[in-house]
DNA sequence: ACCTGAACACCGTTCAAGT
DNA sequence: ACCTGAACACCGTTCAAGT
């Protein structure tokens, strides 16, 4: 955000040369992610960006994998927090936040792929485990299991969105038709549950398998001792 | 490596030129794997190994990621599955069959990744699933919560391997600390429930944490009923 | 002291041209 | 018909050299 050094202007149409900093270079990332899809997110592709060569990008960021974490934690913040202040049954707030969790990290995709890799510790990151831990909290689960509980909330969260967002374009629908017609060529003789079960393994909408998911590891997680 | 084109001998050192093939894709990727680690196994370093160029292996492969998905199905071969029919607590057979399969995503890294994005189809995976659902069966669980369910388990199983991983080698270490120093220090005032677990959050040695997850998530799979 | 051009060592994938 | 050399369009990261 320099100004312009000849006649200002009341609204340029791009700042000329923004000064670098790791604040800046998110901030590119972010457009560029936004326009093009994470996988134009690269350090060439931002140094172009940011009207410099890649190498000065180091100067402020570790590698590109940091930057990734980076990202990350920018998103996190557009999840929404407000169930844990509102009224209802705790049970709903927690699937409504893991819900919106899942929602942003699935609006761009190869992001989710991101947050399984790099773990963030940011504040937004900081926000969203406290607000799963006070739902966990309210409804009465044991510390010591809420604890590592929302560890597994989390990752069902992340992983969800990972593969969801793996599984697009016509190669992924390829890949997951081939599992569906494996689940019903499954010969009973030697996938006898497999085959008992049929249809049902790849049954309802991935909403209702989320939401569903969510409820069984909350259970999972209230009922569950840990070891002594 | 060629072979010397004069005399033959009774025991080469390594095939001269083996058929291209996908069954010699795969293998040589898992050659490479096992002496290189998974950054190698690129379709150019295979295509070296196979003594020809990259483009010849376009013929038997569709892509990288399709190469990806077959490796893991060869690995998932080596996942333990004889608790199935041993004696003992169903739940505990579980566990190990689950532990058996994040082992061997661990064993290989960046596999465990691949796991995440690549559905696969082949036999060993279905072998995967029907020891879950068999296990879930004779648990009592009912079938729509088992169909469901196996998700769950696989998808905590892999993510785990996944995560844990990625975070080898010295950047993600230091990773892990930082989120270790921002838990600590979140001021109480902001994230009241995380300044009352502590350390809480992060305690544990890795398996026991993997082992009370996948307790938890069997336990709610039990008692979560499916929506109407 | 700070920044960066240019290079190093790679990628996946395609396609025209060979056998 | 089958295979592939060479090219296209990229990567992340480093470091010597500039200002």
């Amino acid at each position: 955000m320099t100004s312009s050094p000849s006649r200002p202007r009341s609204r340029r149409e791009r700042p000329a040369k923004p000064a670098l900093s790791h604040e800046a270079i998110v901030a590119a990332a972010v457009r560029v992610l936004e326009a093009e899809g994470l996988p134009r997110v690269t350090m060439r592709r931002l140094a172009q960006e940011l009207d410099t060569g890649p190498a000065s990008l180091y100067v402020y960021v570790a590698n590109a994998a940091e930057l990734h974490a980076a990202i990350l934690e920018e998103y996190l913040g557009e999840v929404d927090l407000s169930p844990v202040t509102a009224a209802g049954d705790w049970r709903e707030r927690l699937a409504a936040v893991l819900d919106s969790c899942t929602g942003v990290l699935l609006r761009h995709p190869a992001l989710a792929h991101a947050a399984l890799v790099a773990r963030p510790s940011g504040p937004h990151y900081l926000a969203l485990v406290e607000a799963v831990l006070a739902l966990l909290h309210e409804g009465g689960v044991p510390d010591g299991q809420a604890a590592w509980g929302v560890d597994v909330l989390l990752q069902v969260a992340t992983a969800t969105a990972a593969e969801q967002s793996a599984r697009q374009g016509e190669q992924a629908e390829r890949e997951q038709a081939a599992l569906t017609d494996a689940l019903r060529a499954a010969p009973a003789a030697t996938y006898p549950r497999i085959a008992a079960l049929g249809d049902d393994l790849v049954s309802g909408a991935p909403e209702e398998r989320l939401s569903w998911m969510f409820r069984a590891v909350v259970n999972g997680t209230r009922t569950t001792p840990r070891p002594a």
